[in-house]
RNA sequence: GGCGGGCUAGCUCAAUUGGCAGAGCAAGUGACUCUUAAUCACUAGGUUCGGGGUUCGAGUCCCCGGCCCGUCACCA
């Protein structure tokens, strides 16, 4: 929109023009918006007011001060009706998220870490000094508020202003209110507009502190003991992934992040302690995606004595627990357009990996013992074969090309062929199957009981290094094991909507 | 790494066949003492991701580069 400028004018001449002495409050883009909130906090400053005070003694959350409010509604009943009902003077304080003038009084949409509340704010009740701060507050400024919460005609509980204070001035704008922020770097890289803009964030962020809470109650009261183990270890043992390498200077010696909690639980696990679990980032030196970041937490543990079937039977009762305690359904919700209700409820389906295959793609995999045969087999049915893979690996590409996806319900996939698992415990009484399951929920793997080293046989430990050589000193119990995989990607995982949308519930 | 989609005002998004770069929100000024996506009037705000090219004329077409998203592959 230029009407005040001649067309034959240059963005040049304009420019020029914008820095003639007549029109010295000129600026452009965001740097006027900032300008403009500068200018205020030095009216303040010259008011006395300082747009940084030190702290501010609030005495309710935003929602204590509602349901404030509504006890005093209910206690008091009709009798009192034609009244209008106002509680006792308390503060709040809070980030401002919108605000209308109307005339002489003002709402202001006021949001703290528990919700929203509305600020009502006049100018016959807070006087024409107090009341003059209201033109120098922005979107996004952080206000402390004193008064009595009241309801409005139009039946929203407010707080009734008889004080502001500037808490902090803001000096940027905040992405817009109603479409709020949408480039999903800017959300993750600056994570604190996501969490003021997105009220699903915020819900997120609270809910996996709940998850974590919730999943650490379950394990204490099954008997398990939380441990930390190193995080920098010489040898990165426990699972195949390329782990990230550093150096300690002192030592003069590489060491790596590790890349499992392995290896260090097993070994509490030799020296006595019976159940032993630990909950702690993994470091892993690979691709990254929506699904996966390279560095990603895991709840890793040990049971002594237990075998897979004990395993999952602890791990379809934490989940479950887990949804019961944060959501308050073991039932997840469905979320329209990503994934159907999930049903979490304990016991989840066992699925033989071999008939499951077998229904899924028609291909047995007994019946396609060399890496041949199952690529021919997987080429007539249209699934990519890598060159150069072994047999065990062909196979699990079967799984979570053909297998995985379809699994949106929970199950465990249970009873894989030694090939894929060469180090964990036979299945007794079966040939080249192993005790290994993974739980699968929207898809995706939730869970494994695998590969490595659940054996006790010294020379099968010995052989392999990255497995725990050290263990193979000293006998492992019968030991049942798991590794659940949550949030591995440390931003918002929208894929991961067994997690994710449990907040939306 | 392959293929596809995208990058325009602080934010969310338009722009027909290549023909004057627009709107809503946010911001500024004014009106309004019960609004809640407040309303009304006016104002300001642009290196259309960067570079090169074609053209009378490029947000639009071509080439090079960057970044984001999706997907397949890799990886687990």
């Amino acid at each position: 929109m230029r009407a005040n400028t001649p067309e034959n004018m240059t963005p040049e001449d304009q420019r020029d023009q914008h820095e003639q002495p007549n029109q010295p409050d000129q600026q452009i883009g965001e740097q006027k918006l900032i300008n403009d909130r500068l200018a205020k906090t030095a009216q303040l400053r010259s008011r006395g007011i300082d747009p940084y005070p030190p702290r501010f003694d609030r005495t309710h959350t935003t929602a204590e001060a509602v349901k404030l409010f509504e006890d005093l509604e209910g206690a008091s009943s009709a009798r009192d009706e034609g009244e209008q009902l106002r509680t006792a003077t308390i503060r709040v304080a809070g980030r401002i998220m919108a605000r209308r003038g109307q005339g002489k009084a003002s709402f202001i949409d006021l949001k703290d870490g528990h919700g929203p509340v509305q600020v009502f704010a006049r100018q016959n009740t807070m006087g024409d000094d107090a009341y003059a701060i209201i033109d120098l507050l922005d979107i996004g400024d952080i206000i402390g508020v004193e008064g009595p919460v009241i309801r409005t005609r139009r039946g929203e509980i407010s707080v009734e202003a008889t004080e502001i204070t500037v808490l902090t001035k803001s000096m940027r704008p905040l992405p817009d209110k109603w479409g709020g922020l949408q480039d999903q770097e800017v959300r993750f890289r600056q994570r604190y507009l996501d969490l003021i803009t997105n009220e699903r964030a915020m819900k997120n962020a609270l809910l996996r502190s709940n998850v974590v809470r919730v999943m650490r109650d379950f394990m204490h009261g099954r008997g398990f003991i939380e441990v930390e183990t190193p995080i920098l270890v010489p040898v990165a043992a426990g699972a195949q992934a390329t782990p990230f390498k550093t150096h300690h200077n002192q030592l003069d010696r590489d060491l790596y992040l590790r890349i499992a909690t392995e290896l260090y639980l097993k070994k509490l696990i030799v020296g006595g302690i019976e159940r032993v679990f630990e909950i702690g980032r993994l470091f892993r030196n690979e691709g990254l995606d929506h699904d996966h970041n390279p560095e990603f937490t895991t709840i890793e543990s040990y049971q002594a004595y237990a075998d897979y079937n004990d395993v999952m039977e602890m791990v379809e009762n934490m989940v479950a627990h887990i949804a019961r305690e944060t959501t308050g359904s073991m039932v997840l919700p469905e979320v329209e357009g990503v994934r159907p209700e999930i049903d979490l409820t304990p016991p989840w389906p066992r699925l033989d990996l071999r008939t499951e295959i077998k229904e899924r793609t028609g291909i047995d995999f007994v019946e396609t013992p060399d890496v041949e045969s199952l690529s021919q087999a997987m080429r007539e049915r249209g699934i990519h074969v890598e060159e150069g893979s072994v047999w065990g690996r062909l196979l699990d590409k079967v799984i979570s090309s053909e297998i995985e996806p379809n699994l949106i319900q929970p199950h465990f996939l249970v009873d894989y062929p030694v090939e894929m698992s060469p180090l964990a415990k036979r299945k007794p009484g079966t040939d080249g199957i192993v005790e290994r399951f993974e739980a699968f929920v929207v898809g995706s793997e939730l869970a494994t009981h695998s590969p490595s080293s659940t054996t006790r046989s010294t020379s099968v430990n010995a052989s392999n290094n990255r497995s725990g050589c050290e263990t193979s000193l000293v006998t492992l119990r019968p030991t049942g094991w798991t590794r659940i995989f949550w949030w591995r990607s440390n931003t918002e995982c929208h894929r991961r909507a067994g997690w994710d949308s449990a907040s939306t519930a």
